[in-house]
DNA sequence: GAAATATATTAAATGTTTTACATATAAAAG
DNA sequence: CTTTTATATGTAAAACATTTAATATATTTC
């Protein structure tokens, strides 16, 4: 059967390099350079996690020459926003777990 | 490598079965019985899927004789709020893009 | 138009998750 | 104390995801 839409959303975001790849957008609209760069990631891996991204409409794409700038679909964005802080304070919650064993 | 905690909450949550267990959390706190009711899955695939909910700290449990209430974290309780109500925007997204082609 | 740059695609190797079955444990009822 | 009910756990096969290497394509620069 088919990947229902809880499914592709959030599958693509539980992959750490495509979460930071959207850590990255929340701050401005990049192109896969800048992502490969900021990220510290080869480009077809870059390439293959944005592909993900968009398949799921997470993000889109604006050609720009020889570039191409990618930006969170704007529906998306609060949510997006949303989730990335939220990990600020369940990570925090985490490491104190870990640490009392 | 171990995972990373965005890894860990969103895969608890990227899994269908677990999606729909939370949904129903948000209305209330549930037992497994009646979890495997409202959600129609198998005895054994509930217990694994809120052992990985509760391992990851998104959902704890009560004891209650020979049962056992489920109930959302209160910190993750918004962030999952805020997905599940967004998750009925996004699915009709899809399904209008889908019929566009 | 050849070389360089930016990005995408395909295919294969490797790693992880899911689900099911079998079985275990713990509380309650008889 | 045996049976029933509620839930958990170990394990393994199948399904699926991730990553890499190799190669392709498109745009720009020389």
């Amino acid at each position: 059967m088919s990947k229902s839409s809880s499914e592709m959303l959030f599958g693509a975001v539980s992959n750490a390099g495509r979460f930071r790849i959207l850590e990255k957008l929340l701050e401005r609209p990049m192109t896969v350079s800048e992502l490969i760069g900021s990220t510290k990631s080869k480009q077809t891996l870059v390439s293959h996690n944005l592909k993900c991204l968009l398949d799921c409409m997470i993000v889109h794409q604006a050609k720009e020459g020889r570039f191409r700038r990618y930006y969170i679909d704007p529906g998306a964005r609060q949510i997006i926003a949303g989730m990335a802080k939220y990990m600020q304070r369940y990570n925090a919650y985490l490491e104190k777990c870990r640490r009392k064993g």
